[in-house]
RNA sequence: GCCUACUUAGCUCAGUCGGUAGAGCAUGCGGCUGUUAACCGCAGGGUCGUUGGUUCGAGUCCAACAGUGGGCG
């Protein structure tokens, strides 16, 4: 449940209330695709680096190690140690970055599966189960991610089934969540927001899935093609139209920049794979900027990753170990980059929502905004 | 000492019937936005051990020498 604590314009400072406990928005979700961090985090390191929500993924999960499993273990809270929110992706995404072989259908998805290549069903009504037997604090909606750009036809026909499967997401979620043996009867759903860069339909669906009054509404199919000024026109056109009493959460964005900008346009949830994938390709994140720790003027740079950095790493270890590492590749490497990186990205999150709390979040952005997307 | 194999990019090696050289790794740089991603891309880098010979033309064929490995004494 969503409490609105106060508004910087649209602008928003809250908090999250679940059965897995409450966080403060704006926040940003620590992506665990298959229940950890890639780059060898623990249940105990998120929690050392900040993090307030894990966000796994249904697919993943019903591939390996198969959702009947999980909830055969007693779900993936207790699976992972996590005992904090987690949220489910819905599968959607993949159907949209697996693309290769692909039918989409009124009834779901049929695709083939990258692992060993076995023909997958997904509609809505298998994500939702899956999602249940994972036990996740909130579940997405099953929704088809489109390319930008995308004729608008398509866009148009894909955004309109797009809201029939949110319906019959919600009939599936309400019946799995009165069964007696479900694992969380209270799973929350959050419906998702479609039509590409067309204002309209854009406006249309919001309109649409709003109806459905779920627990948390997201924007999704953007950062995905469309240059990102586009994307921002996209969430001022679509915001007006989301519920004011609920989250909201755009999807799969982004750059600390990105971040930012979206805050301020009214946005309190994020998930992004880049802190810990580009951790572990060797880019930091730093209160000055993007570092390229591969770069060889590191060589013999004894300093920490960022002075103004309180991580684990920048308290202990140089610029070169850290280079070192990664350039060797060790494992101890890659799981510093990733460390540190979540540590930054929950310390924005953090950073921000204390700026709120002063009002102090324009200036904040004013400084911040382009400085922590541009390279050092 | 004799026999034999090898010598091409920093390293390990390809290189067809003779037509002025390629890869992987390493190095340097870049990319990555609801993770098929410890991944992907680009770049720099070679008087082909040396000296001769054959040939229109030799990394490639021949000889000698040098170095390295293996075998036999």
């Amino acid at each position: 449940m969503y409490k609105l604590i106060r508004q910087a314009g649209t602008a928003r400072r809250g908090e999250f209330t679940t059965v897995h406990g409450t966080f403060q928005t704006p926040a940003f979700m620590n992506v665990a695709t298959a229940g950890a961090i890639k780059g060898g985090l623990s249940a105990d390191d998120l929690r050392n680096v900040g993090c307030q929500v894990m966000l796994s993924n249904t697919y993943h999960l019903h591939l390996r190690p198969g959702d009947d499993v999980i909830r055969h273990l007693g779900g993936l809270h207790k699976l992972s140690c996590w005992n904090g929110p987690i949220l489910t992706d819905s599968g959607g995404f993949q159907v949209f970055s697996l693309a290769k072989l692909r039918k989409i259908t009124e009834e779901g998805t049929h695709f083939s599966s990258h692992i060993d290549g076995k023909n997958i069903f997904m509609g809505p009504e298998q994500s939702m189960q899956i999602q249940s037997n994972i036990g996740s604090t909130i579940a997405m909606a099953f929704d088809e991610c489109i390319e930008n750009p995308s004729p608008r036809e398509y866009v148009e026909k894909s955004a309109a089934r797009t809201v029939r499967w949110l319906a019959r997401c919600k009939n599936e979620m309400n019946r799995l969540n009165s069964l007696p043996d479900t694992l969380n009867q209270h799973q929350l759903l959050f419906g998702i927001n479609q039509g590409g860069c067309y204002d309209d339909i854009r406006i249309d669906n919001m309109k649409s899935i709003a109806e459905l009054d779920l627990d948390g509404y997201a924007i999704g199919g953007l950062a995905v093609g469309e240059p990102t000024e586009e994307m921002y026109r996209i969430i001022d056109v679509v915001e007006p139209h989301m519920p004011k009493d609920k989250i909201r959460y755009l999807m799969g964005v982004g750059t600390p920049g990105n971040i930012i900008e979206a805050v301020r346009r009214g946005v309190d949830l994020f998930d992004c794979v880049m802190p810990a994938r580009n951790g572990r390709h060797g880019h930091l994140f730093t209160w000055q900027g993007i570092m390229n720790i591969n770069n060889s003027k590191y060589i013999e740079d004894n300093s920490p990753i960022d002075s103004a950095c309180g991580c684990e790493v920048c308290k202990k270890y140089s610029r070169a170990y850290l280079r070192h590492l990664i350039k060797a590749n060790e494992m101890l490497g890659m799981r510093f980059a990733v460390i540190h990186n979540l540590y930054f990205y929950n310390e924005l999150m953090l950073k921000i929502r204390d700026s709120l709390d002063e009002g102090t979040f324009e200036s904040f952005a004013e400084k911040y905004t382009d400085l922590l997307d541009s390279r050092i």
